[in-house]
DNA sequence: AATGAATGAGACTTCATTCAT
DNA sequence: TATGAATGAAGTCTCATTCAT
């Protein structure tokens, strides 16, 4: 048991992440994430060695949290309009749990610029992370114009660099819509306009797109 | 030798600029500013009132400085060709500028965060900026799709909003290079090369795409 | 070992109190009262919000220590002179503590007057001493005419403002004092003898002073 | 002319006198204070050493200005009673022009505390200016004790003494009121009461009180 | 003599971290 | 293991004073 007590462990990372997003990570207390945690100060430090490790893990934490890809997405064996409509849908299905602690994922910069061993954590996971949709993606693009369900002639690594661009793109503007700001580009809806927008400008001339319902599991996510 | 002097205001917005990407805005000491920007601390305070003050003018005076917009964007007499091509160099142009300067900016969501007016400041300024890019893509799209230069069907919100998504995204993503990667993508030719894939999805099938070359101007900027 | 530890706020008000007579209280550190008190400054913001706030309760406090008064004073059962005389000792007990802290007294005020929380406070409790003393001084008097003890012609209200403004009057010269300098007046036994002259004349033509002696507890105090 | 300009002296402790009336000594700003006397910080410093300097001289200027002593009080050859009475008259006309200032004064001993210089000068001018009080007082009491206008057996040292006493108190008093506070005691009238009681105390049993009308003269200081 | 922008020492206050209980 | 009072380094901001113009 190193870390001593899941469950707290777990409560301490969730009031971090509610604090950090209302108030901003400077200007979170340590003394308010235990409160908010219903733990004492010194019990964070027993769990995490200093703020700057908690806020690495708060941030961390809160990607897993929404990362969701679907079994479809990495079955080889499925159509690839299939894979990349599924992949469009977890992309979607994440989209507003990100969006909503984007300005976590801004804070963190602050943090990993004046400390050189989170930087290597931070930067590497969220590497790690984009390398692997890059990948993914990449295998189905090629999957695609091997078998002729996409255009032979498509450039897959520009292909594949504006699809996370357009995703990261829509989730750094969501950052900036006010509270009541109903914008309807910067939400999961608007992530599947602009990515369906792209698999159609992939398709041969002569097949139809195929689309995938939401399902429930990725509707809870 | 009145209070407003530019000269000594804009050496401070510099020392701003540099110290706070460097050490981040929060690290940022107010003696170091002082120091680099060759003043004391005293005159820092004689022209912003506060270190906040100082953080959301620092980060509109860089973004105002890189936002050059070539004049043939706005000649309507042109080719809608022409003129998304020089959106294009417009924005490489801006892109690195931007980019080094784009952790400046993250960070600035986490003074916004506790500050209610320097929210309103920033994300107004902003918006407006935004907005502006906005508009203009559209109105050359709509020009672009009447002339029949472009593909009548095109969806014309849709493919703005994903132009500036991966504009955004591409900026988004530079943050996370370190200083010495060299992914292609998030560069200068990086924008071109994405943000001209994305016009040759939108020209009619018997126009030929047209290529403005970048010049000395536009290289400067 | 609760927050109001009455120990530890007890040293920092004695503490407060010594550094800001010698030093007034502006030019008073935190740092010095912090260390004379043997605590750490962060100490000091446990038991009091702010400077201001410390300056008003140590001024309080100073006020509270001296003010003893003899038990015979309140007996409503004792010849009125009895009583006049144990209200001369209650004050003459009383003023060298307070004579020596005056200066703090009147530093006070120019705290207050940028402060108008403390102004309150610090206002409301002086008036409140006062008018306790007044009332207890007018119902003595009122007793020793209505029993023939005093002259009945005697105006209560003028000769109660007159008690007491001797008594202020003494104490607020004696903040003129040099330490070295002995003059007689403005000492304990100068409050003795500026009130007993009082008393006479207020004395029935064919009564005779009653005197009683410091006993051992109001010489303390 | 060694002080350069009687006139812009002037000015400059008026707004002095003004500004820390209001603001108290340490808060109120040199900036202020030569905003309001109209002129600059520079011309301040031309006139006094230091905004310690400058306290001093306000608060003695402002003592100056409102002790008017009557000449009858200095006149040997009038009945002792008449001058007491225009004693009376000069310290209940300075009253409240002086109140008006009282917490000036009490500001002054902020400084004095942590400046032997400047307590040397306050001190040293305010203890001359109540021994020539004294000293006149004292007088008058032996004139009138030797002409058998007063009492034979009156102790001159003890009546001197409670006379200050009593003016010092109204005026510490005067100072503990609000604004609004309309308590009689503490006004030039409350002076003349409390004053003249003490009067006929001091009255040989075989003669009337005088009582002097307040002159123009004297309701104008 | 007058000005007022610049200076920089110094004060208050905060808050991450520690450690005795 | 949990607690939270105590710590003290460090940062922002103020304002008396200076001095070049």
């Amino acid at each position: 048991m190193s870390p001593p007590n899941p469950t707290k462990r777990r409560r301490i990372l969730d009031a971090a992440r509610r604090v950090c997003s209302q108030s901003g990570y400077e200007a979170a207390r340590m003394d308010e994430i235990a409160h908010v945690a219903g733990v004492s100060k010194g019990t964070l430090y027993n769990f995490f060695a200093s703020k700057e490790a908690l806020l690495v893990a708060t941030v961390l934490a809160a990607h897993e949290d929404f990362v969701v890809v679907l079994p479809a997405v990495e079955d080889p064996t499925l159509d690839p309009r299939v894979r990349l409509e599924a992949l469009i849908e977890s992309l979607a299905g994440g989209f507003e749990g990100i969006a909503q602690h984007i300005l976590l994922t801004h804070q963190a910069w602050s943090v990993v610029l004046s400390s050189p061993a989170a930087r290597q954590e931070l930067l590497g996971t969220l590497r790690a992370i984009y390398s692997e949709y890059d990948k993914q993606l990449q295998s189905i693009l090629k999957a695609g114009t091997e078998s002729g369900v996409l255009r032979r002639e498509i450039d897959i690594s520009v292909v594949a660099a504006n699809w996370i661009a357009i995703y990261d793109g829509l989730l750094y503007r969501a950052g900036f819509q006010e509270d009541g700001d109903p914008n309807p580009s910067y939400t999961a809806d608007g992530v599947r306009r602009s990515l369906g927008w792209l698999v159609e400008q992939l398709l041969a001339s002569d097949v139809p797109r195929l689309k995938i319902e939401p399902t429930e599991e990725t509707a809870r996510a």
